[in-house]
Order: structure tokens, then sequence, then C-alpha cells
DNA sequence: CTAAAATAATCGTTCGTTCGTTTATTGAAC
DNA sequence: GTTCAATAAACGAACGAACGATTATTTTAG
């Protein structure tokens, strides 16, 4: 990682201070860098057959022939399988948690940040068919827990919860457990977007704003 | 499955005739029976395997050992892994969907109904974890599609079917799709089965009765 | 030149399935 | 009641293929 160059004059800035060098052993940095590419091509790869072929017949060969890299490499990047898993997870995690909470604000009322909330949530489902079914088949396996993935998980859903406690403390939701009501926002919205891609329910204006409306008629106080 | 024997005589019925016969060749059966209990043990030993270790990690061996069998003998009873799984599928979804399905008549206002359902769906789940587990496993996986039983799926939830096209014929439910309404009937139920077993939120009196509230306030007309 | 990325080749293991043999159960004959 | 022949259940061993992971080597960028 470190290469010993010799005979160089340099200049060194520490905080405010210059220091000047001549003929001093200078050590710096001459890796190659790893190419962000493969990291990503390996993650769209393994999502992708994930969602064709499942945890049951997926493998770190067929990954590699389909990220067009040798086995391998998604050595250089994962320390293994199970690792690979964890952060891709977590990566995906991480993108639907920020799209469910995008132009959320404090100052809106309840009632409109819910509906937002859940017009992201179909959004982002609807154009990232492939997030969207790793995490439904991820979240059912007994991986999330044995990869101590738990509490991660529910992490996900913070800025429903934060929405949650909100609209608790302003006396517009049902004063009950955070988990009931998680019940009849997130998981509606799931199912919805399932129909959407499997049974061709589509995902249209109508039946969109119904299901806000049926959200909140479950919740509200 | 055959074997033959010699001169017997014999009367055989065809219909109302009658034939007698005598030193004919006749052919008959005397093949040793399947133990029916071989193929419970390899369902509940594939059931539980599959909610610890998962579709990744599971293997025929790996059952047949929890199983008590020889890995051979999965074969006389299944063609081949795949077959074994759907035919598991079909054995736990016939369950749930008679189930979810209990003491439910159309004599019952249908608000009746839509509680009973609830509570027939929460019964079952909770004092049938295995189950619940592996639907909700095989269900969000690819497998359920390339195995064909998409369909068989969706027949599943024939008695919520039942139950939500009177419910709209009596104009007590509203006016639209089959989907949508589900997405608040069947799937914040499985949510809250879900937190009952793995975030400790009670699946109370208290709760239930908040659950099949809410699920009616989200579907009513 | 160096060092890490990237790879091809290969490791021992386990996979799903099949094979050949043994065991258990059957109704008929004795 | 005991044997008998017959047949499928049941099994242990073994198959080639593929697995996840490692090693040795080459390539590439600074």
């Amino acid at each position: 990682m470190i290469t010993r160059r010799w005979g160089c004059s340099v200049r060194i800035a520490l905080g405010n201070t210059l220091i000047d060098t001549e003929r001093t052993i200078v050590y710096f940095n001459c890796m190659r860098q790893k190419d962000e590419n493969k990291r990503e091509a390996i993650f769209t790869a393994t999502l992708q057959l994930l969602n064709e072929i499942g945890f049951a017949d997926i493998s770190m060969s067929k990954i590699a022939r389909h990220a067009n890299v040798s086995s391998s490499t998604i050595y250089v990047y994962f320390e293994n399988k199970e690792d690979m898993f964890r952060k891709l997870y977590l990566n995906v995690k991480e993108k639907m948690s920020r799209g469910m909470g995008a132009n959320l604000t404090l100052s809106m009322p309840v009632v409109d940040a819910h509906e937002q909330m859940i017009r992201n949530l179909v959004d982002f489902v609807v154009s990232n068919k492939d997030y969207f079914l790793f995490l439904e088949q991820f979240s059912s396996s007994p991986m999330i827990v044995r990869l101590g993935l738990g509490e991660e998980a529910k992490q996900m859903f913070h800025p429903i919860y934060e929405l949650i406690e909100r609209g608790k403390r302003e006396k517009q939701l049902k004063p009950i457990d955070n988990s009931l009501l998680l019940s009849f926002i997130y998981y509606p919205v799931m199912s919805f977007a399932r129909s959407h891609f499997y049974d061709g329910t589509k995902a249209n204006d109508e039946n969109l704003n119904m299901v806000i409306r049926m959200s909140w008629d479950a919740i509200k106080a």
C-alpha cells in the first residue's frame, strides 16, 4: 500500500503550519484504485439473478458470469458470499429509506406528510422493481436474522416512525403501537406494488389515491 | 405393481355383468404400502430447516438427515427437489386457506364475517409459526412463479374474495379492485403476525381488536 | 518499479440425483 | 400359522457437476 521514494523536496501542510524539507525520505500512496463500477456491476448482477432464480439457485460463479468479472474478483470487494449479501442489503435498504422520506418536512400537516410518503413509496418501488423484489425476498428469509440485520431492518422505517410519532403527538393518529400503524401504511403499499407487477393492477392515480385514503382511514385518530 | 398368478377360477364384475372363468391368468396387486408418516416427516423437516437456514443453504441430504430417512428415500415420494417444494407449498397453502375460511357463513353480516376471518387468520398463523414463515418466504421467492404456482397462490385467498364480493354486492364495502381490499385485510394481519413473532408485539385481544377495526375502517364503503 | 486489481486454475466439499442391494409387507398356497 | 414369491419401500454408496473459496499468476495504474 505504501511505496518508498527518495530525494524529494516537499512542502507538507500540518494544519496551518507549513513544513519545507529537502532530501527527505517520502512515503506516498501509489495503489491501484478499485473500480467502483465493478462493485456496482456485482450488486446489479446479484439483484437480477436473485429476482430471477432466487437464493436457492444463485452462486458466486453465476453472479460473476452475469457481471462479466472473474468469480475471484468478487472476493476483492467482499469477504465472502454472506458479506456480499449483507452489503447489498444495506445498500438497497438505505436507498429505499431515503426514497420514502423524500420531500417530507416537519411543517407539513400529518395528513399531507402521510400522503407524500405513500406516493414516495409507490414511486420508488415502481421505478425500482429489482430493489423492491429483492427487499421482499430478503426480508422474508431467515438470512436477515442470521446476518444480524434485524435491527437494521427496522431502521429502514425511520422516516415512517418519525411521522407516526408526530402524528400521535398531534392527536392526528391513533395512540397505539407503531407496529400496528406501520401495518396499515407500509404493508398495504407493498401489496399494492406487487399487484402492479404481477396481477396487472395498474398503479394509476385512481388506485393510488384510494390506497392513500384507505390507509388514512385506518390510522387516523 | 402387478403380479402374475396361475390357475385361479375367478368371477369378474364388469358393470352388471358377471364373467366366470377357469384356469385363467390372473394379475393382481400385492405391493408394499408407502409409509405416509415418512412423507409427513419429510415435509416437517423441510419446513423447519427452511425457516432456520433458508432456501440458500437447504439441501436434500440435510432434509433427509433431519427427517431420519435416507436421501434416496425422498425420491420415492417426490420426483425431485422442485416437486417436493411444489407439493409442500400446495399442502401448506391448502391448510392456510381452510384455516382462514373457518366458521364463515353467508348468513353472517359482512362486518361480522370480516372480524371472524381476521381472527381465523391470526389464530392459524400464531399457532402454526412454521407454516406462516414458510408461506412468507416461499411467496416472496421467484420459485413460486417458476413452478407455475402464481394462480395457485391467488386461489389461497378464495375465502377472502368470496367475502369481498358479497360485501361489495351488499354495498358494505368500497366498490374497488379486490386486490386493493385484500391489501388492507390480509397483509396488515401478516405484518401483525410478524411483529408478534419478532418484535414481541403481543397478539393480545386489545391489539387484535384494533387491527380488526382499522381494517374495517379502511375497506368499509 | 511497485502494489493492488484482476484473473485463471484449482482446491476440497457438497450438491441433486441415481444405482444396486436389502428390507418389509403383501395375499396365496401350503 | 407358517412359508412362499413378488414387489415396492428403503437404504448406503457413489456419480458427475457445481459449489464457495484460495492460490498463483498476470495485468494495470500511479
